[in-house]
DNA sequence: AACTTATATAATAAATTACTTATCGTCAAG
DNA sequence: CTTGACGATAAGTAATTTATTATATAAGTT
């Protein structure tokens, strides 16, 4: 439905990256969201769109007022797609690959 | 050096996640890199770049070959960033927001 | 020295992004 | 029914991105 592309795309801006921090605290509607930035109300509006399509947060209605909250499906794929880098990095740890690197760079460090 | 903009901006990409997958096999010179995809190698070259600049892969010197591997701390730095969503999805679980959420959802469907 | 292999850089064009201001729709209070 | 608060959408614009081809550099081979 959305692609990792959209998901790490929305993040790569400082302020929905704030946007999001300040939903991981909970629900804010897009006036509470936009007092924050130097920043007029529709570009908070088109951040939030963003978000949304990249399936980051989601919506609800009350009244007037549409707040958002995280989604928590959204952030778990981006995560898990890290998660496999993460772990590379982990196995990887005692290879050649790490070796030569770490006499390249010709940094000591705490080789075992 | 270089920030989280520049690092989730990176991933955004199909062609630059695939090198990273490919890398977290271990190291790879910007050729064989390029082997895979129908794009000239220039292209390739400034993805290398912009991994690079992210502060996401190193790279080393080998007679005339730039075999390329991951950078551990910058891909850290991501996850760690991750990680804030992420507990504060598990901790958020079973708060009012997470309840509002069901009830709304269930209810009804809404445009934007 | 001349040639090949491996990679980087430059110039350029097309697409996308991230704002702005202006305007529109909707709910809810008086 | 009018008004004000809340929020979405539209149109315009400047900056950035991602590819291309052409060219440059540097090391390895004969």
């Amino acid at each position: 439905m959305d692609g990792l592309d959209t998901k790490f795309s929305a993040l790569a801006d400082p302020t929905r990256r704030a946007i999001l921090a300040r939903l991981s605290l909970g629900e804010a509607t897009v006036n509470e969201l936009a007092r924050p930035f130097e920043m007029s109300q529709p570009a908070i509006s088109q951040h939030l769109k963003v978000l949304e399509d990249a399936g980051l947060i989601l919506r609800r209605v009350e009244g007037t007022k549409r707040p958002r909250r995280l989604a928590k499906e959204g952030i778990e794929a981006m995560d898990q797609w890290l998660g496999m880098l993460r772990t590379a990095l982990e196995k990887n740890y005692d290879r050649l690959d790490g070796v030569l690197a770490n006499i390249d760079t010709q940094k000591k460090g705490e080789m075992r």
